[in-house]
DNA sequence: TCGTTCATGTCAGCATTTTGACATGCTCGT
DNA sequence: ACGAGCATGTCAAAATGCTGACATGAACGA
């Protein structure tokens, strides 16, 4: 009939572990392993340490902040936060100054801890760029970036 | 001193976010909450999904082979097996005719419902291939499958 | 043949996370 | 000034997932 169109224009793989979806799951799931075991020596959880490394990044970020950028629920950024005040890397002031919101921040223990973290999780990433052929990371970055921002709407 | 060593050879960005592994983790939470918008209007869980897919590339796995397969533990696999059997969708012999394995495989109501679902999860990725140059995803997929075994060991 | 080892299915208990709801405090337009 | 809309923090309940443990069956070597 219509021969100028192309038979299966972007058919996915009957294989679904070949698909985007199934190989992004897998790798997250790997790496989340992998940061588990490293960080699990210094008793803390994967979302103690990306709580740990934004605030160092944006001191003063509240609660629901943190939530967003864990992708958590303000319910369980609170449990973190709680988690790491009481092992005293962090601090929040009792009463908010501004509205509800009261900024965490890093103590001087919180500081220490997280640069002595951050070797053994370098040394993960490290695996994973190892793996790669090294202009492929930048292109992983942007392409991955551009999934999200696709998906989020 | 040593002028041949480049000073910083491989050092992960400041900014968090910008880091392979957060943009994993922010990718696949993006894809997750797109799937799992376009699954319950088809009364499915993701895991459910993952299941019947697997199970129609590869009928008679075993409840722990599923679970390997979908990255949980036996146990949060065997509910996802209950569900999908009380929905009419798989079946499970009663009794193992070989190991304790039971092999589970897809009702003729299953493959129907696979099918009705493929349709709007594939429309998902391509959401996710139109946000990439065309060339991107072929190697994005490569990426990833290589990440995944250098951190699975 | 027998004992060790391993994988599977399943139970109970625990931890984590989410859903739903509510009170508080800012912001902005009227 | 004030009321609607919105964001934040927090509580309680439910759902979800995992750890630990145990029994069963197969595979393999001594």
């Amino acid at each position: 009939m219509n021969e100028s169109v192309p038979p299966e224009p972007s058919r996915p793989a009957n294989d679904v572990t070949q698909h985007v979806g199934y190989l992004l799951k897998r790798a997250q799931a790997a790496l989340r392993a992998a940061m588990d075991k490293v960080l699990r020596e210094h008793g803390l959880t994967v979302p103690q340490y990306a709580t740990l490394e934004l605030l160092a990044l944006h001191p003063g970020m509240s609660n629901a902040d943190l939530a967003r950028a864990t992708f958590v629920t303000r319910q369980s950024g609170n449990v973190v936060l709680r988690g790491l005040q009481e092992a005293g890397l962090i601090t929040r002031p009792a009463t908010a100054d501004h509205g509800r919101a009261r900024p965490a921040r890093l103590t001087e223990e919180g500081h220490t801890r997280l640069a002595t973290v951050q070797a053994t999780v370098h040394a993960v990433e490290q695996r994973m760029a190892d793996a790669l052929p090294p202009r492929r990371v930048t292109a992983l970055l942007t392409d991955l970036e551009r999934i999200a921002t696709a998906l989020e709407d």
